[in-house]
DNA sequence: CTGAAAGCGCTTACAG
DNA sequence: CTGAAAGCGCTTACAG
């Protein structure tokens, strides 16, 4: 008959020895003779005890729990939509369960939440989603003096750790891509367009590539919200005011699938009436009709690099601050959404 | 200067008081009297102190931390990817954080990795999410004598604590709406039909309502993946062995999704050729052209009704047994992917 | 090689 | 009303 808990005290008794020399087998330290050790394991696996992370995190001030944050919404206080997301967490998860640690899901408001959060639950490192350049949260962790890394955020103090992708390199190569099918008057559609955000370095991308070709024109960059509903509004902006624009660079592929639908309503055809490219690579762009073209990227393995820069921040704090960046590279994906230019 | 950490102890230094009465301010127990607790609250405020809940676990054997378990995919050990499971997860952290408690996301591979994670880490309560019939997780929680809640599960055992959908009507309401439009070659469009699962109940919704109208056909129920590339693969069976069908009902949206594009490459038109009806309701549904007719759930609601859930079990032992299992609505959402049936 | 003891930061009877 | 002390389950010097 178990007690009610098997804690390393009966584990000891059982195999007549001290805590320390069952703890000294668990964690293979100290000085334990094989023939101890054996006769320890088996009663471990007998009486199949787990050790307690709360008193080992009491003891040794590690919690073995990473926190992941994303803000929330209001006033609805839910964590924000985004079809990311859950592939981010996946990766994280998957990094994070290799090394024995757990992962804490958490919406967070405020400074003071993230702080709350950070210290009630001894983090030993935090993956913050999104925060943007003048964020208090990243006062917040450094004050808590505790491994953060940033993902998706353009910060430009060096000493931060980040993760985000070749945003201006994938931008530029749909870009490319359309000025290769003779397209020369394409509009951008963008999220919001802070400074040092996602959307603002595909915006350079962009920017650059165009000018390049001497058709870059700022009056066609519209900025709306990142999601289906933004981009079903925005057609409405792109087909009634600018008639001239031949192809659209979608900063994400869900303003895509909202634009697919105006311009369906529309009557307008893609690739036909304008050519389109997304950005992102989420799974639902293979089931777009047509299949949209679109810059993609890796989540998963971003929550795995995450993941593995907070280690290496665990592990020693001397990592170069050259890189603490890490930008994921990105690919064009062939689809169905862009045709040659007409009007050449 | 603040010491590393601000403790207890160092909270009681500064109040002139004992740890005791901190601790009773804190948690507003014992009698402290007014002029007491208002000083120790304002030496609280002003070094921001936060209660280590490590210590406080230790202690008193409440991490104040749901699991929520989810079974992951092989081998690349990945989250089952799902569109609901994130929107799942925001109604269950928006719901635990009210109580302040977090949530540690777990990916679960055999019954040891969920033991392990119960007891090493002291979980209050768990969440599971899709465990089948005969799942060796049921056993598990039992053993573990923790709190526990599935969701999407249909267990027998009464005793068990289930959060689902009403699948059995939201299916017949969709097999009632394409009767109703004249249909009477339907075929459904399955996930696999495990015994007991949500869709072994969608089935039996469409199986009782096509049975009222003599037009039940066993033949025409396709067992697929429930994802996309199993509904792109399913058109062709549909198409192909079963000319007849006017009308599909698809077990989910995602397989709906799949279906679109193999149906739009054959050069079928939806709903003239084919009506189309799909089961969940999630997000991207209002964006497929034409706009789905699909049965809607609340995926968030869910989540926080099995947050209440565990905390009922954790209030009080005697939650009735009549009322452990919590059936949420489903309604039709009406879309454009279905129309008359033109042969009559 | 092994064990006794201190201590991590809390809560909870218990005594005063 | 307030505090001293025990104890939750561990790890870690330290002594033997």
């Amino acid at each position: 008959m178990l007690p009610k808990q098997v804690t390393i005290k009966y584990i000891a008794e059982k195999a007549n020895v001290s805590i320390a020399t069952v703890s000294n087998v668990i964690n293979g330290k100290g000085r334990v003779s094989e023939k101890t050790a054996e006769r320890v394991r088996s009663v471990i696996q007998q009486y199949r005890y787990q050790g307690n992370i709360a008193a080992k995190n009491l003891r040794t001030k590690k919690s073995y729990l990473f926190g992941v944050v994303v803000s929330v919404t209001q006033p609805e206080r839910r964590l924000k939509d985004n079809p990311f997301y859950w592939e981010l967490i996946s990766g994280v998860e998957a990094e994070a369960s290799d090394y024995e640690f757990a992962i804490a899901l958490k919406g967070i408001d405020s400074a003071e939440e993230l702080s709350a959060f950070i210290t009630q639950r001894d983090l030993d490192g935090v993956i913050i989603v999104g925060a943007e350049e003048d964020s208090s949260f990243v006062k917040v962790a450094e004050e808590a003096n505790i491994p953060a890394v940033y993902i998706d955020s353009y910060f430009e103090d060096v000493n931060l750790y980040q993760v985000r992708n070749e945003d201006e390199k994938g931008a530029a190569s749909a870009a490319k891509h359309l000025l290769d099918l003779g397209h020369r008057k394409i509009a951008l559609l963008s999220g919001k367009l802070t400074r040092n955000s996602v959307n603002y370095f595909r915006w350079q991308g962009c920017k650059k590539e165009l000018s390049a070709f001497n058709c870059y024109d700022e009056s066609l960059l519209i900025e709306t919200d990142t999601s289906a509903e933004g981009g079903y509004h925005a057609a409405d902006d792109i087909i009634g005011k600018f008639p001239e624009v031949t192809a659209v660079i979608s900063f994400s592929d869900i303003t895509a699938l909202g634009l697919y639908k105006r311009l369906d309503e529309k009557g307008y055809d893609i690739p036909r009436d304008l050519s389109i490219t997304g950005f992102d690579g989420v799974y639902f762009t293979n089931y777009m009709i047509p299949k949209l073209t679109t810059v993609k990227q890796d989540v998963s393995d971003k929550g795995v690099t995450a993941v593995n820069l907070l280690f290496a921040q665990i592990q020693n704090n001397a990592w170069p601050v050259e890189n603490r960046r890490i930008s994921l590279p990105v690919h064009l994906i062939d689809g169905n959404s862009t045709a040659p230019c007409k009007i050449l």
